[in-house]
RNA sequence: GCCCAAGUAGCUCAGCCUGGAUAGAGCGUCUCCCUCCUAAGGAGAAAGUCGAAGGUUCAAAUCCUUCCUUGGGCGCCA
């Protein structure tokens, strides 16, 4: 459709003397944020200096030398310096909701050939194990599950992958105050989720280490003893980690994550020293006087160390070694690390050495960087149990949910406790998509947790209420529109910007831009069934099957944020 | 000190990549609308020197420079 305004464009000018290229009409042509001027516009202030007239005769002339709009179109008018082109809204509506319905779940996608299928690994969400998973977690999650998802809708094979950071001194902290202070109990003893345990120990060790310095000291020779191999220190490790993991497995399960493929540091941790020795004898890296293995990244990224003087790997040689048993394992078109921005740097330098290496190009990797969430009060800090709980924040959240539930229908028991959560997890991932994955954002427990307006719980209503349109009308659905409504053109033309919104989406590895395409859509929704009632009105069949092309989209959508769709609520 | 990001309505955020028509939402505040397919809805009002100053341009929230403010990062930690 686009390049037929342009073909439009281009013919007039020719006709009016001036040769301007297609690409650059093809710049400067817009989509009007305001519907009622049109679904394309073209400026002309660029020109007025060539054609030596102003802008608004230019309009007029281009328009005078269209002529009649051709049939895609139902009108071609002036707006000062703007030509606006308005796009038959009946043809377009026949074509894209028969396209709908034949591609279903499909429509959207960018397609692609099986035999082209490239596969790809998304890491998220990687926590450490020895605290419970909080709301920077889900975060996480849900923008590695949704840009799993994207990926995989436009043909890409996804390997969900995640890595369990399961050792070092951190693990050891809560360890330490679990030995001493523990007593023994257990998370069946006490009922409490085994991560939420180990968690209370980590905090704990924080408190007691400001004054009791033994503590600190006992953590450290604990880090000492497990990679001395100690016994009685590993089977405390393990049992605290199978807590913390099994803790973990409940939230994911709970979030909708399901991993392909699980890593763990504790059994990578040393790895990686063959390729930093190999990266000596290839020349591109160096040793210290003092045994020590770096590299020179130059006066940005400066001076990186690889391997200790005592021969043992950092945290960056193990990340060096995983990158290469993936893109061996998987031939990976990808690896995207879904990542907290602090760790910018880091990922700026492990990426370089990887090409220096040759184990993979930069643009084959990717650090999707996302921004951490702020609370009224600041940073959220772990140590200090000032952190919004995931599982806490979920039931939180489903509890409210329970309540709205309650005030609207009777339901069973099954059906309250299903129903409550989908809408819980709605409001809160699509709380977290929202926002543009790189910034910070912020979170207030009060105002944030919100089922009105912009929000995902609104967005499943529509969906619901779409459901329950189609649910109550006898009469089968037809393309063709008699006459379109003003509301019911903006639909149709919504709608239809459906595939443009997932490749962009795509493209950017962005799913803010589907979460907010979602939101407008459903507004849309909304404005249009106030307006024309869909049962026993003139144009009921074409109306059932727009409102089962609304349908069917705005599921696609939600689909591809990872929240699930309500038939009723 | 150096590097990166952000600063848009009381609050939370779109818009910036690719400069264009009166800067958009939601929450909150104030009005209306349930004999009408679910009011988790719809209609409307008030509310903005787009951090500041320069520059480029016919045109700047958008591009460039400087400055200010706020986060984050600069370990033989992970």
């Amino acid at each position: 459709m686009k390049d037929k305004v342009i073909e439009l464009i281009e013919k007039s000018l020719i006709e009016g003397g001036s040769k301007v290229k297609t690409e650059e009409i093809k710049k400067y042509l817009e989509i009007p944020k305001d519907i009622n001027l049109g679904d394309f516009a073209f400026p002309c202030f660029f020109l007025a200096k060539d054609l030596k007239q102003s802008p608004n005769e230019i309009a007029i002339e281009i328009r005078k030398n269209i002529g009649n709009p051709p049939e895609e179109f139902e009108d071609i008018q002036t707006s000062g310096p703007y030509v606006n082109f308005f796009i038959d809204k009946k043809a377009l509506a026949k074509n894209l909701l028969s396209q709908i319905k034949k591609e279903k779940e499909k429509f959207g996608a960018i397609l692609t050939k099986p035999k082209d299928k490239k596969t790809i690994l998304v890491e998220f969400p990687s926590p450490n194990t020895n605290k419970p998973l909080h709301l920077g977690h889900l975060r996480n999650m849900a923008i590695g599950e949704s840009i799993s998802r994207i990926a995989e809708f436009n043909g890409l094979k996804v390997i969900r992958a995640n890595l369990n950071n399961d050792r070092g001194i951190h693990i050891c902290q809560s360890m330490a105050a679990y030995e001493k202070y523990g007593e023994g109990k257990t998370p069946e003893k006490l009922k409490k989720k085994s991560d939420h345990f180990v968690g209370d120990y980590y905090v704990l060790f924080n408190e007691k280490s400001k004054k009791d310095k033994d503590l600190e000291v006992l953590s450290h020779r604990m880090l000492q003893k497990y990679e001395e191999g100690d016994k009685k220190v590993l089977s405390l490790w393990k049992k605290m980690n199978k807590w913390a993991l099994e803790g973990f497995d409940e939230t994911y399960k709970r979030f909708g994550i399901k991993h392909d493929k699980i890593y763990y540091e504790s059994k990578i941790f040393q790895k990686g020293k063959e390729i930093i020795l190999g990266g000596v004898k290839k020349g591109v890296f160096e040793k210290k006087e003092d045994g020590s293995i770096f590299i020179d990244l130059g006066k940005k990224l400066g001076e990186k160390i690889l391997l200790r003087s005592d021969g043992t790997s950092v945290y960056i040689t193990q990340d060096i070694y995983l990158a290469k048993l993936r893109f061996e394992e998987y031939n990976l078109e990808n690896l995207i690390y879904v990542v907290g921005n602090e760790q910018e740097y880091h990922f700026e330098v492990l990426f370089k050495i990887l090409e220096i290496l040759g184990i993979g190009s930069k643009s084959k990797m990717k650090h999707l960087s996302y921004g951490m969430v702020n609370l009224p009060e600041g940073r959220m800090k772990s140590r200090e149990g000032t952190v919004v709980d995931a599982d806490d924040l979920i039931k939180t959240v489903q509890d409210i949910a329970i309540k709205e539930l309650e005030k609207r229908a009777k339901l069973s028991k099954k059906e309250l406790r299903e129903r409550s959560l989908a809408i819980s997890l709605s409001a809160i991932k699509y709380l977290l998509l929202k926002i543009d994955a790189k910034k910070n954002m912020m979170f207030n427990p009060k105002e944030s947790i919100n089922f009105e307006g912009d929000t995902g719980p609104y967005i499943q209503y529509s969906y619901a209420r779409a459901s329950s349109i189609l649910s109550k009308s006898k009469k089968s659905p037809s393309f063709v529109p008699k006459k379109l409504g003003e509301k019911e053109k903006a639909l149709v033309r919504k709608i239809s910007d459906f595939p443009d919104i997932v490749e962009k989406s795509y493209h950017s590895l962005n799913p803010s831009i589907i979460a907010s395409y979602a939101y407008s859509l459903a507004q849309l929704f909304n404005e249009f069934y106030h307006e024309s009632p869909v049962i026993g009105s003139d144009s009921e069949e074409f109306r059932i099957a727009l409102v089962e092309g609304f349908k069917q989209v705005l599921g696609n959508a939600l689909f591809l944020l990872g929240i699930d769709v309500l038939e009723e609520m």
